[in-house]
RNA sequence: GGCCCCAUCGUCUAGUGGCCUAGGACACCACCCUCUCAAGGUGGCGGCACGGGUUCGAAUCCCGUUGGGGCUGCCA
């Protein structure tokens, strides 16, 4: 369409979500691929916001969307980037394109109900509209709907850039609905005319579609207008091997985001699901995947969505960082509402100390807090079974009272110099280091497992340490 | 039921007839390092679904079987 002002040169690829309140990590991972395409070629990614119904189809209900490319790096301020477009300002084409349809032999009116088709369907034995109206030479009316006129021999080959050549038996495709009984457009065409007003080139979307192809191309050929590239990527699947769901499985892209995942992180996981970099790693940079990504070199088998790997790329990806990036990074996970300590005793210079030893500890920017609620936090909550163990322990008692002793006394309140005392303390009491210091790590943070201990000491100072050590002393009675 | 797709370690994959006694990554295990935990290093475990062909030669090509998945609306 001329009067969109849209591009005419280079490939043009389109995704086309439903408006549905957030955006699935399927559609992103097919987003990137038709993002990767786009940008090689020199074409355009188009941004069609698929619904018939205008109600939903409303631009606040498409922020999110818009959002969720944004992180994953597909932005609208890109010049290859366009839209979004909404479905709905085509529909006075969808209709006329149905009517032309009817003009050209290659649609026909049929007064059958829904329930109507059910019952001869069953009565027949096979499911499905048996074409009762092919032929009867309806003409347009109230109660009517319009079906395409499937061809009811030969086969419709779709040459999909994945999958090789698929193809189907014309007579094995039923005579599908264009116009509803109250004369609006079906999806299936109001989608095709849309691809071909946008002139777009290339349909890389999830095989689910797959079936959907032949009835399209028809479409595309009645209309005649030569198909596009089609490219039916597998799907994404959960550990059951089923289609990622929304009920079932943790689907949304922005839930990723708010867990601490990285965009490049994720983007490069997703990725790796069903195509390879050529390299011998798979950590790679979105600049080596737009050079090398071909639709021909993706798996043909579904791929499951697994957590495990992509926390491992989350942590390579943040351990990457430099360290003034992963500092702005945790912001908002230690700036968040859902903070376990009182927002006005963070101090931001103590978390700039510690975030060198977080870090390599963590998977993720959500396991930020945990690691250093200690520092914040008035009294640290207790882990029960820790305190037993590392508390509990024979001598430990000794090994506190003695620490503490030391740790009064001590010249220059360091980590170096609080390690050497304790390293002093251990050897009076024929222990190692590893086992003497786990008291003081309960009584200190509350847990037995952390980040390195004496740094943090350094940081808490000699009075709150000592309080600490103090209250834990006491504790053992 | 019908149509379609798919099949290499537990998982993601490399592999396009000889470089394959099948390579890498995640996970797992062990060891090293080490103030706990990580990170890092080294090593280990583990796979061509099955049966027939074709070929001098098959993970790779063909057929079948089995097993998985998707689609099957006057939804989008």
């Amino acid at each position: 369409m001329a009067s969109l002002g849209v591009s005419m040169s280079g490939p043009r690829f389109r995704i086309a979500p439903s408006p549905t309140g957030f955006f699935h990590v399927g559609g992103a991972r097919t987003a990137l691929y038709n993002w990767a395409l786009a940008k090689r070629l020199g074409g355009t990614f188009v941004l069609r916001i698929e619904d018939t119904d205008e109600a939903r189809n409303q631009p606040q209900w498409t922020q999110g969307i818009i959002d969720a490319l944004a992180w994953i790096g597909i932005s609208s301020d890109d010049p290859a980037f366009e839209g979004p477009y909404f479905q709905s300002s085509y529909a006075g084409q969808h209709v006329d394109a149905a009517l032309r349809l009817f003009e050209s032999g290659n649609a026909y009116y049929c007064d059958l109900t829904a329930q109507e088709v059910q019952d001869r369907a069953k009565a027949a034995g096979k499911p499905g509209y048996d074409g009762y109206s092919r032929d009867r030479g309806l003409s347009a009316g109230p109660g009517r709907v319009l079906r395409f006129k499937t061809p009811r021999s030969g086969t419709t080959v779709v040459h999909d850039a994945v999958r090789g050549e698929v193809s189907f038996a014309n007579d094995t495709i039923e005579d599908f609905v264009l116009l509803r009984s109250n004369g609006s457009p079906m999806f299936m065409l109001a989608n095709v005319v849309d691809d071909i007003e946008m002139r777009i080139s290339h349909v890389v979307r999830a095989e689910e579609h797959l079936p959907n192809a032949p009835k399209q191309q028809m479409l595309w050929d009645a209309l005649g207008t030569v198909p596009p590239v089609w490219a039916h990527v597998p799907v994404v699947v959960n550990e059951q091997r089923k289609k990622l769901s929304k009920r079932r499985d943790k689907v949304a892209l922005e839930g990723y985001r708010e867990e601490g995942f990285l965009a490049a992180a994720m983007v490069n996981y997703l990725m790796t699901l069903g195509w390879a970099p050529r390299g011998e790693t798979e950590i790679v940079e979105w600049s080596t995947i737009e050079r090398d990504f071909r639709l021909e070199d993706v798996n043909h088998s579904p791929a499951f969505f697994d957590i495990k790997k992509l926390m491992a790329f989350n942590g390579e990806y943040i351990r990457a960082l430099e360290l003034a990036d992963f500092i702005d990074a945790c912001q908002p996970f230690l700036l968040s509402r859902n903070v376990p300590w009182p927002a006005e005793r963070f101090d931001a210079a103590v978390f700039a100390a510690m975030a060198p030893l977080v870090q390599t500890r963590v998977a993720t920017l959500a396991d930020v807090p945990a690691m250093v609620d200690f520092l914040f936090l008035a009294d640290p909550s207790v882990d029960g079974a820790a305190w037993t163990k590392a508390i509990g322990a024979a001598g430990a008692k000794q090994v506190l009272a003695d620490t503490i002793a030391s740790y009064r006394e001590l010249a220059s309140w360091d980590a170096e110099s609080l390690k050497t005392a304790l390293e002093e303390v251990s050897a009076r009491h024929g222990l190692k280091l590893g086992k003497a210091q786990a008291s003081i790590r309960v009584a200190v943070t509350g847990r037995a497992v952390g980040p390195p201990l004496f740094e943090p000491l350094e940081l808490l100072g000699r009075t709150e340490t000592l309080r600490r050590l103090l209250a834990a002393e006491s504790a053992t009675g």
